[in-house]
DNA sequence: AAGAGCGATGAGAGCGCTTCCACGACATTT
DNA sequence: AAATGTCGTGGAAGCGCTCTCATCGCTCTT
């Protein structure tokens, strides 16, 4: 039996013996070790002492093998562009879900569908059952991705409303639509009568509930919701945008941005064509993720806490984990907040 | 499109149903599917067949336990404090790891080391042999993990050079040195004379690199090297060192900030002092990751890329991992690279 | 022509764990 | 008093895979 002698291996201490140094059966080992119950306290106090003694680890794989669970779940990051990296919204939500994680012993699994093979590996990885439950990224594309995972059966929880199957599947999102109300709000509050929008791009649910929410607050408001330019998100698009925007609509005075970058886009622009801020031009921004403290002037902006976002994420995707029948599709809709800096 | 299966658990192809379909043995399905070495073509065919047609993977957790091996690499990242994540440097290094470990089965774990409990957490996860190999980035600070890693015998890389034990610890760094050399040689050739330098903090390799090749370049060309303030690689820090600076060296004509955030801040107190970027105070950062295009003026500075890093470092894992023998200590060593922009 | 050599093969023994099941030793009911 | 439950326990059967080893045809020597 001898293991291979040139093994770098230091060989792990087994459940065998540690049932062994505490006088039991393997069995009551494995039930003293996961939760105790059905053991006698005696037993259990043994194994324990022995565990300890022998720095004892369940073997993962083995523990897998028999249980048919993999103790880890997957964050799965779709076209990982430049773009969605860099994000500050990013780091965040890693930040979320690995604290989210820390209570459990569950591991994560980083996937990065990579642009190229449009997710296959990916998908496969997941069909395969590689991964007990998955959290999917600010999926707001529609790349196909969406139903090839529900379809997988496998335990999901999207962050960010996705754009098709909404009704099937688990997600957390802010609400985008409220915040893009509360964000045209404060511009109709400070006196602006021609409020303008640069949206994010229309493929995205977040980008598009913005708009809404702006359409919203000017309707009920009574003012004009004609005057909408679109952006990417990007602070080019933003500038671009604001550029085409006093081009078209010179009297405009108030500018919701569907995000922080677009907003440091706008600023810039205004700025370059003498118009004083917020004095002439009012501009609310979306995200507060770092930049908008640091822009001239300080953007006001909606804020939205992706750590929140994942933590609730994680904590759907753990439930659905731990209940035994089916998975039932749960939303949870966060609230975003209005911060007033001096842009507005 | 199809029906969602509403079975919790979709019974997975096994290497058994494999083999039976292919005709042969499950130790020839086996060889097949690894490899194929002393496998006839007919056997190989007729198993690569019935894989495709039961659209068979290997069950991981199977596969491990009788290898001893886990098929997977931990990223681990000490301190996550919210500087390091929002970071793109971060950012950069996971999507080089990702893409280097695309071509291979390895999965990537995240170990993100709380700051609460001192990584033990991290360290019982590798010590116990849960992943094949680590990647350990941007560790400057000492902090106790290094030695402790080294000590579990586990193959592991670091991003950056660890501050101890550099020399029996394989690691990936870019020339910090060489960088603080060519910034400063850069002011020097454009004709500054009295040449300061904003460092970043004393604890980590990067920074007291960079101070080194700064002062090489200085006495190289009989310059003063007394012209030294200490930053912590933030906006702030930078900002308020350059401060300072003009205080007690009214005469500096150039500066090296050890990163371009420091370099922005130092861009905007410059600017507010009335100096003139670069014709009263030239100014080259590191790192250009993103910030230094815009600033204003977009800054000189010093690229290092942190993708390159991270494949780097990864193909040196694969490496360790891939080989029998006892693992060896190996260092690769990037160069930097100026960047000429505006403000230098 | 017979032994040696070699490549392909399958039987089977684990890898370390969970869990079903049967079995005693009691405590509780009729 | 016997019958029924309850509880802790250990034996043993897998979970799906890899890999050693013996075997079996071959071809190649001499």
């Amino acid at each position: 039996m001898t293991a291979r002698s040139s093994t770098p291996v230091a060989d792990m201490p087994t459940l065998d013996k540690v049932a062994a140094l505490a006088g039991v059966s393997r069995a009551t080992a494995s039930r003293a070790i996961n939760g105790g119950s059905r053991v006698s306290p005696e037993a259990l106090a043994a194994v324990e002492q022995a565990v300890r003694t022998l720095g004892y680890t369940p073997n993962r794989a083995a523990r897998s093998l028999a249980t048919r669970r993999t103790d880890s779940v997957a964050l799965v990051v779709p076209e990982p562009n430049e773009r969605v990296f860099t994000d500050p919204f990013f780091s965040d939500w890693l930040r979320g879900v690995s604290a989210a994680l820390d209570s459990t012993d569950l591991q994560l699994v980083l996937l990065l569908a990579r642009p190229g093979d449009e997710g296959a590996r990916t998908m496969r990885y997941l069909r395969n059952r590689h991964v007990d439950g998955a959290l999917v990224i600010s999926h707001h594309r529609d790349d196909g991705l969406t139903e090839e995972i529900a379809d997988t059966g496998l335990p999901v929880v999207f962050g960010g409303r996705p754009w098709s199957d909404a009704e099937r599947i688990s997600y957390v999102d802010v609400d985008n639509r409220e915040g893009g109300r509360i964000a045209t709000q404060a511009l109709i509050e400070r006196g602006c009568r021609r409020i303008a929008t640069v949206t994010g791009p229309a493929d995205m649910t977040a980008a598009a509930d913005r708009l809404a929410g702006w359409r919203d607050a000017l309707r009920r408001a009574g003012l004009e919701d004609d005057c909408v330019v679109q952006g990417d998100f990007t602070v080019e698009s933003g500038a671009r945008a604001t550029a085409e925007l006093l081009e078209s609509h010179p009297g405009v005075d108030g500018i919701f941005a569907a995000s922080d970058l677009m907003a440091t886009g706008a600023l810039s622009v205004l700025t370059a064509r003498g118009r004083r801020i917020p004095e002439d031009v009012a501009v609310v921004g979306y995200d507060d993720l770092g930049v908008a403290e640091r822009t001239d002037p300080p953007l006001t902006t909606i804020r939205q806490s992706a750590t929140e976002m994942a933590r609730k994420a994680t904590e759907l995707l753990l439930e659905q984990l731990s209940r035994e029948t089916s998975p039932s599709v749960k939303h949870e809709i966060l609230s975003p907040q209005l911060i007033r800096r001096a842009s507005a």
